[in-house]
DNA sequence: CCGCTATATTGACGTTGTCAATATTGAATG
DNA sequence: CATTCAATATTGACAACGTCAATATAGCGG
């Protein structure tokens, strides 16, 4: 049990074989696109054989589940460090800055992103899948926080948290696809589009709405 | 000039291979899904040989960047029906309606909803790609309603009409996404969501906010 | 030192997308 | 009606792919 974790210089065969496969299928779909991606390149870039994957992936959509997953990790400590930065601050300063925070993460972590919200990932029907239980659980942190500061007043107490949680989700999901699917033509600022949703949402948040 | 157009009943060879090609791409990912579709499969389906559909289309993405064509047609004349139902009506009721309609036309038409925003349509930074083309002239035809809209008054004065747009489009999609993605549990009421996200959405164009 | 298990390799199979060369056919032209 | 030509369809071929089975190797616990 206390083996790979710590292994960095001399492991079984290779060394961390799981971690070098996770890396480098990240780098090759970031440097080379999604068609560049087989599991051949990928033993032969590391210096291993086609079928070396095998011993630490079911197949290649399990590699790809592998490294969405770690997506939603490194997601959830990206907001984790943002929110932390600025506790404290009021409602509409805070969703601001949460909502670029969003946007950026999807933007900085592309690779990462398209996996989390795969289809191959999420259709997979697969008995206890972890990337849906991860996926989940990021939302359910978030309906905790969303009902934490309903019972200090922060947020009115007529809102439905669970149904906000969802637009919330769905909004900041779907301007960050169509960014990074190129749709926005880009002549508008991203940054103002974002201020603009923050202040939407925080509108159905807001338990003052002076004016 | 005036060949293949009305062809029905005796075209050249098959009798418009074209659009069997595209109806059985669309069948086939509907009912058996996207790792069963292969362009060897599509001929032998429809009785041809497996190079057959190279005369119709340069290769397998371009086959499915018609399909997705084909779903922003007909997505344009799904909502350009409903609106027409619900012309004159009150501004947060034709909103509701709209945001039930988009999220009613992903979840009947999945496969091309899935292929009109996939990211191999959108990335292949083809010359003249025709599908960037008919998918931002619907966003274009959105903007100018709501500048014609606000020009009547029915919308406030203030709002930066292309900003919503993006910021419409955007929230719209992602919940599409979400929900087509089986991210939503389904123990919540899709209408319900739907509403709450229209009177948002409304709530940013009211120009007469009583409350 | 020995054996066991985790890890890695080689060989093989069927499938895929796509190209080149070739054949066929419908329609326009005379 | 016969000829010609472009549109359409076919066969053969190739490299690459995912994955399985059988086999090899190496490090650790006993």
């Amino acid at each position: 049990m206390t083996r790979h974790k710590l292994a960095r210089k001399t492991a079984y065969h290779h060394g961390d074989l799981k971690k070098a496969l996770l890396d480098e299928t990240v780098r090759i779909l970031r440097e080379e696109g999604e068609s560049s991606l087989s599991l051949r390149r990928l033993g032969s870039n590391l210096g291993v054989s086609r079928t070396a994957p095998y011993n630490h992936f079911d197949s290649k959509d399990s590699l790809l589940s592998s490294v969405a997953e770690e997506g939603f990790f490194r997601f959830q400590h990206t907001m984790d460090v943002v929110r932390k930065k600025h506790r404290g601050q009021s409602g509409d300063k805070v969703t601001r800055v949460l909502v670029k925070a969003y946007v950026q993460f999807a933007k900085n972590n592309e690779v990462y992103y398209n996996l989390m919200y795969g289809s191959k990932s999420w259709h997979s029907t697969r008995p206890s899948d972890s990337l849906k239980t991860t996926a989940r659980s990021i939302l359910r942190t978030e309906i905790e926080r969303l009902k934490r500061g309903q019972s200090r007043g922060q947020i009115a107490a007529d809102v439905d948290v669970v149904r906000y949680a969802h637009m919330y989700w769905g909004t900041l999901h779907g301007i960050s696809r169509l960014l990074l699917d190129g749709v926005y033509t880009g002549s508008e600022s991203i940054t103002k589009l974002c201020d603009s949703t923050a202040d939407m949402l925080w509108g159905q948040l807001d338990p003052d709405p002076a004016t």
